[in-house]
DNA sequence: CAAACAAGTAACCAGTTAGTGCGTTATCGA
DNA sequence: TCGATAACGCACTAACTGGTTACTTGTTTG
């Protein structure tokens, strides 16, 4: 099952690297978490994948709720990070919208753990979140950059006015991360491979279109 | 935590019922599935909360997976039925879409069962699902009923030709089940209260209007 | 009404789980 | 080079987990 899995050669004597093996364990903890769950997660394969023994597992990360929070909160800044990084206010504001509905579109398809993550703390009533102010002002940012693309719309005359912008950023992610966490159950219901390439294409297609007539004058 | 949940008195002699049995016991495993997932749930709080002896669910039901499977079928059958329900043949084309995300959107808010156990059965690829023929049935009774509302609108002229039946479908599930299922979540990063009585109504009418305007001529 | 069967129960088991106690070894500043 | 510190690892455990064994008790029917 996981023949190549300890692809660092498993040397008596590796060089000494708390920075490197609390890496690597965060690492492994995001695969296993994004796989089973924070429930289903087991904390001797997360020590087993990240080629360390669970005592440092512990050492590091106190618990398995401490690392599932660690892991969570990182899950967080890398997709905020990303957003910020498109650089939306130099582009028209329906190029701007339709570039942060390909954007949410293709980080999770990319990056299915951060939604199975996402999932599995809504399970847990997030819990772990609630502790994290860090997540709390990155959160900021990224609404106050979907209001400023609608207010640049209103102001050109193109959107129409009026629309809460926290309902619109809920439904960008929403058509895009709905049909991608349950694409199994989709897959069998609508019977069709919903994560063939053509699939994806028009389901992309397909949320552009939903997200410009919902927002044009 | 469940000093009231023993509400049939545990007399010692209760008159034996297989069909009330089962009935409990599958009634406490929707409760204990929704609430942790199949990982994170407990057979044996199962059986408590059933007030049945642990022995009688693996003699109904043979396993816990096979338990959650039959929890899982029955969840699907029962939202299949109540948008039979819905009648909505008998309704205009738009006042029909209208209805069904509307109906969509209370089933989830009275049914989070629902939304737990889609949620738990997509982090296991649909496994059991796959096994259900009786769910696939249902499931294409479901998906021609949004075809017809479709092809009426259109030949009223009041909806735009070439859409998608499938894609309408997810898109009207996936902006009532994300809201809903990322509540903690999305609560924390709005910072506001998504499940309050004003914010779940205005999430309706917003819901309602970008269907209508996505279908619209 | 007796025997056959189904409903129901308690105690138990083997494997697993998150979490630790304690000893060893590499690294680095003095 | 020495000694302090931090990285690392083995082996253990107490509690738990899904599943079972062996049994009792109620119900039905020839």
């Amino acid at each position: 099952m996981t023949a190549e899995a300890k692809t660092p050669q498993r040397t008596k004597h590796r060089t000494r690297d708390a920075e490197a093996t609390k890496a690597r364990i965060l690492k492994a903890a995001l695969n296993e978490f994004s796989r089973n769950g924070l429930g289903g997660a087991r904390v001797d394969v997360i020590a087993e994948k990240a080629d360390a023994n669970k005592r440092m597992l512990y050492h590091y990360f106190g618990s398995k709720e401490e690392l599932f929070q660690t892991v969570l909160e990182n899950a967080y800044i890398d997709i905020r990070d990303a957003e910020q990084k498109l650089d939306l206010d130099h582009l028209p504001p329906k190029e701007a919208l339709e570039r942060l509905v390909r954007f949410t579109w293709e980080y999770y398809l990319k990056h299915p753990e951060f939604i199975t993550l996402v999932n599995s703390e809504n399970l847990h009533r997030a819990k772990h979140l609630k502790k994290s102010e860090i997540v709390k002002i990155y959160s900021r940012r990224f609404v106050s950059m979907v209001d400023t693309i609608l207010q640049r719309g209103v102001a050109s005359g193109e959107f129409r006015p009026g629309i809460d912008p926290v309902q619109l950023n809920i439904t960008i992610a929403a058509i895009g991360y709905y049909y991608l966490t349950n694409r199994f159950t989709g897959s069998i219901i609508f019977e069709r491979d919903l994560m063939a390439k053509e699939a994806l294409e028009e389901r992309l297609r397909f949320n552009i279109d939903t997200i410009l007539r919902l927002v044009s004058a």
